[in-house]
DNA sequence: GAGGCAAGACGAGACGTTGCGTCTTGTCTT
DNA sequence: AAGACAAGACGCAACGTCTCGTCTTGCCTC
């Protein structure tokens, strides 16, 4: 048992041209030809790389594209980054599940997207992944404009905040997933009122 | 122009045994084998069918699944399906959300659930078949309950029962998806309190 | 530091395997 | 007799493993 069963590759040694060649590769592809026609062999001869370096470093198609995108978010935040906060919680979440609409309304993200999303419907270990390192910090910036909300007093302090996440953001995602209509602008306002002011009538 | 390029197939001498064999076998070999290694000489074999039998009939691998289901909903609801309606709103849905979870909890089910979903993020039109035969149904049953919440003053008049519906059952089905937590009663319990209260602070 | 060397990642692509979707054959049903 | 049927052959595409010969990298020696 002091042995490997399989030798594992030397990290230091890995050519990082290669990877990112893999990975614009991979993200291109996906955006032309869909991710049912997404193979890796494609992925190869369209990066210029040997098919065994993608099987080397990457168990699985959908690890590519989680990387890929992963790669695409470190590209850009410089952990500066915070949700709008001027005090008016319902303005702010409106804002902000507008830029979500026209973020998911994007066709150039869209088919990437909805191809790691068929991945992580699959593959757990890729779902945990997109929760920790995706979805996660993402999350974690609303959650954080929901309790300053609470410390204003605007959201009871008992609220379950992923909970509260969820309902705000989740008709967004869900209705992009299964194309059930228009992700307008009034539909992101209609959301944000309905969460907040809930479903029960009031007198 | 007169004749069609392909000949369509002659649905009166259609075999409903091979029909129901197929059917069968494509919901028991994708809860057994998964998603992923389903496939279509799989299913003709395992139903002790020819595979042009598969083709001639449906188009994807996508639509024999979404068959299954239909089939198995076919089987059951003798259309006198209603939600329970007690005058109590909150302590109804309450019921019809933790069976909800406890269907997303039995894990006969999950395996071919999981799979039709994933086609159906991939397939617009069989997106627009699940909205209309599967989910449309049951959604409409939802609503009902809702409109006559609404009738007993409730529920306000102007809410949006579609965007009502997706903030109710939403969180429960992308945490399924998702993996993101155990779907307990306590969760569904909270997500009705939570929907109906709505997140806003009151005094 | 400079040069030399072994390990191993690299691009390319051959290989056997699997499943694809089509086509062919002969049988059975209506 | 027309056509759906079971069975399976066919060529194709992509799989994942492998074998080349080349190039790069880290380390060891001087």
């Amino acid at each position: 048992m002091t042995t490997q069963s399989r030798k594992s590759p030397d990290a230091a040694r890995r050519s990082e041209a290669s990877r990112r060649a893999i990975l614009t590769a991979a993200f291109e592809l996906v955006g032309e030809v869909g991710y049912a026609k997404l193979s890796i062999e494609g992925i190869a001869a369209r990066a210029g790389v040997g098919k065994q370096t993608i099987y080397r470093w990457w168990p699985s198609k959908g690890a590519v594209l989680f990387d890929a995108f992963l790669a695409l978010t470190e590209g850009q935040d410089g952990r500066e980054a915070a949700l709008p906060d001027t005090g008016d919680l319902e303005a702010d979440l409106k804002t902000v599940l507008r830029a979500t609409a026209d973020e998911l309304n994007d066709p150039h993200y869209d088919e990437p997207m909805r191809a790691l999303n068929t991945e992580i419907l699959q593959d757990p270990a890729l779902a945990a992944a997109y929760a920790e390192k995706l979805d996660g910090p993402m999350k974690e910036l609303k959650k954080e404009r929901l309790r300053s909300a609470q410390r204003a007093g605007e959201l009871s302090d008992d609220l379950d905040l992923d909970l509260a996440v969820e309902m705000l953001w989740g008709p967004l995602r869900t209705r992009w997933l299964e194309r059930g209509g228009p992700l307008t602008h009034a539909y992101a306002d209609r959301i944000v009122e309905t969460a907040l002011n809930g479903l029960r009538h009031r007198a």
